[in-house]
RNA sequence: CGGGGAGUAGCGCAGUCUGGUAGCGCAUCUGCUUUGGGAGCAGAAUGUCGCAGGUUCAAAUCCUGUCUCCCCGACCA
């Protein structure tokens, strides 16, 4: 291809509502463009990175035994009542009414859909298993969309759906995926990490994410330095400490004053404690109920655990108006140990169990502008409930083997689901066994955020220059850049570029009348993996390359190279990073 | 939805306080020169100043309403 004839416009300055890195790239780039808040077009470079992504996803799913289908983007408003998720989405989900004025939506997952779709045509347990997938256009009205491609609001998404006739049969459907997502990652050159999940609201009681690392991403991982064990902070169980005994000399709890300190950096500062040594509340509405987590003061809450500990749907921070109304006790100032005239039943009071642990403690004293010290845990909060409810960190004790944790950053980049008969069940899916049972189908459900790769690739492989695509996800592999109009050159730039493309590389010619310095930047930008410099030597048949993801440069004679090049691009394609020593 | 910011040429921005011919850089087009890290000179084209009302002799600028976008938070297979 000749850069001359290429729609590629690159952009000196960013936009200015592109802030993330890769957002920028990929606009600047000529990539993207804009059309609406998360809603893109593709450029031709784009659509290049874009099929290659789906070529990986292609093999690997196909290779794994799944097929592919294409399911319809708007999907009839029935399907998703059956399922139940109709009143349930919310305002995510972009409904809309045709002519008749019957009601429709545009797809954000596609479960009900491949349901209908299986259950009318899988009759028998000699069909199964089956693992259906599709690369689909979502749309998902994100209250706030951002970043670009990163978190759009239509989006491409590869989405796999496993039917199985038992439960241990779906679990081999499930680590098929989770072996196939591997390889995928893997092929795409991404440096990435599974990790354990939580499932969310679309259910299920097994699940990974596969997080692209970077210190950009929107997740906070934890994985174990001594063994497997990796999950999101979400996720992660943590051990539950050993009740820490009463100092013999410690007073009884007492009140004091803290006038104004409603914070816990305010209390520490009054009292000079540290935040480890305070208890702090956080208050919460959960299913219209005033309810208190307690936390060590330098910890954070997981509401996900919050709301598994305590049962409920819904859990919102409550707002401190409506919590004082519904309880009358004092926000800044609250603690675990209620005043002996407190109705217990109108707040539920659930506790951090590393508080537990803890010598003695600095906690609210329910009365305004106090505190109370000398707290014993295991003498003075025996009464509340304790749980599981913060957020790992780095150092906290690994669940599994009891190493210590580390913290990373990721992007979401795929996720598996061990699904059960949730939506089967509900949409009355179901085959007969050996026994001519009906039986409701298994099912798992294995996405992977397509647009997304891109967008994550970016923020892991990047320098202030441009992007530095990994081989497999590059639009093209590699760019000849003609420096001048000199016969010699253009003829040998055109010569080689013809040579790469016949050898199976993706080539781009740089024919352009531009000066080096904008083909130089453009390339830089752009993210070839590999650039060739014809330029002065182009007489005795020498040029240059550079690696753009290393940086390396190294001269060599055109002769025989478009060859050398293309054994390079395969070890590239497979995942490999390229690097000067695989171009000698 | 809460908090903050912004809508002026394709992109990035000034001008708005203090009303008076709509500007700058980059990009684009023409010509000449230039050619190893975003060239120089000369010339040219490009705008419903987000939209709708209002005040005024006169509105990008003042007033009212409204829409859109961005950032932080809440939310999120």
């Amino acid at each position: 291809m000749r850069a001359s004839q290429l729609h590629l416009p690159t952009l000196r300055e960013p936009p200015k509502d592109a802030e993330t890195i890769s957002h920028q790239f990929l606009v600047r780039g000529g990539y993207i463009r804009r059309v609406a808040a998360g809603i893109y077009s593709f450029l031709p470079l784009g659509v290049r990175s874009m099929e290659k992504v789906k070529r990986v996803v292609r093999e690997e799913m196909d290779r794994a035994g799944a097929q592919e289908v294409f399911l319809p983007a708007i999907v009839p408003a029935e399907l998703w009542i059956e399922s139940g998720r109709w009143q349930k989405y919310g305002p995510e989900l972009l409904r809309l009414k045709d002519r008749k004025q019957a009601e429709y939506c545009v797809g954000p997952t596609h479960e009900e859909v491949v349901v209908d779709l299986v259950r009318k045509d899988v009759r028998s347990y000699k069909q199964l298993p089956i693992n259906l997938y599709q690369i689909q256009t979502k749309f998902r009205d994100e209250i706030r969309p951002r970043a670009g491609l990163m978190r759009g609001r239509e989006f491409v998404m590869k989405d796999a759906y496993s039917f199985d006739a038992t439960v241990e049969g779906a679990h081999k459907s499930y680590k098929g995926m989770y072996a196939a997502y591997n390889k995928i990652f893997t092929r795409l050159g991404l440096r990435f990490r599974p990790v354990e999940a939580d499932t969310g609201n679309i259910g299920g009681s097994m699940s990974h994410e596969f997080q692209v690392l970077a210190d950009s991403g929107e997740d906070a991982i934890v994985a174990c330095s001594a063994c497997d064990f990796a999950a999101n902070v979400e996720k992660a169980p943590l051990q539950p400490s050993d009740w820490a005994d009463t100092p013999d000399d410690l007073d009884l709890p007492h009140a004091v004053e803290t006038p104004g300190a409603k914070s816990i950096e305010q209390v520490c500062k009054l009292l000079a404690c540290k935040p480890e040594q305070m208890i702090k509340a956080v208050l919460y509405m959960a299913d219209e109920a005033p309810a208190v987590a307690f936390v060590r003061g330098d910890r954070e809450v997981n509401e996900i655990k919050v709301k598994k500990a305590l049962g409920c749907q819904a859990l919102f921070l409550a707002e401190a108006d409506w919590f004082v109304k519904a309880t009358g006790l004092p926000p800044g100032y609250l603690g675990p140990i209620l005043p002996d005239d407190f109705e217990p039943s109108r707040v539920r009071l659930i506790a951090d169990a590393e508080i537990a642990g803890m010598a003695t403690a600095v906690c609210g004293a329910n009365v305004k502008q106090q505190h109370l010290v000398d707290v014993s845990p295991s003498r003075d909060l025996a009464h509340l409930t304790f749980a599981d409810l913060r957020m790992a960190v780095a150092g906290d004790a690994c669940p599994t083997c009891g190493g210590a944790l580390q913290a990373f950053r990721g992007i979401e980049v795929g996720h598996v689901f061990y699904l059960g008969q949730r939506y089967s069940k509900a949409m009355n899916a179901t085959f007969l066994d050996e026994q001519g049972q009906e039986q409701v189908f298994e099912m798992g459900c294995y996405g992977i955020g397509v647009t997304r790769i891109l967008s994550a690739a970016i923020e892991q492989n990047h320098d202030a220059r441009g992007i530095r695509w990994p081989v497999a996800l590059a639009p093209y592999e590699a760019v000849v850049l003609a420096m001048g109009q000199d016969a010699v050159i253009t003829e040998l730039a055109a010569q080689l570029a013809e040579e790469l493309r016949q050898a199976g590389v993706d080539t781009v010619l740089d024919d352009r009348d531009e000066r080096p310095g904008v083909k130089f930047n453009d390339a830089d930008l752009i993210g070839y993996p590999l650039q060739i410099v014809v330029g002065k030597k182009a007489a005795e048949a020498v040029v240059e390359l550079k690696v753009r993801h290393s940086g390396e440069k190294l001269e060599l004679p055109a002769a025989g190279l478009a060859g050398q090049v293309a054994k390079a691009m395969v070890l590239g394609r497979a995942g490999q990073t390229l690097t000067a020593d695989l171009l000698r």
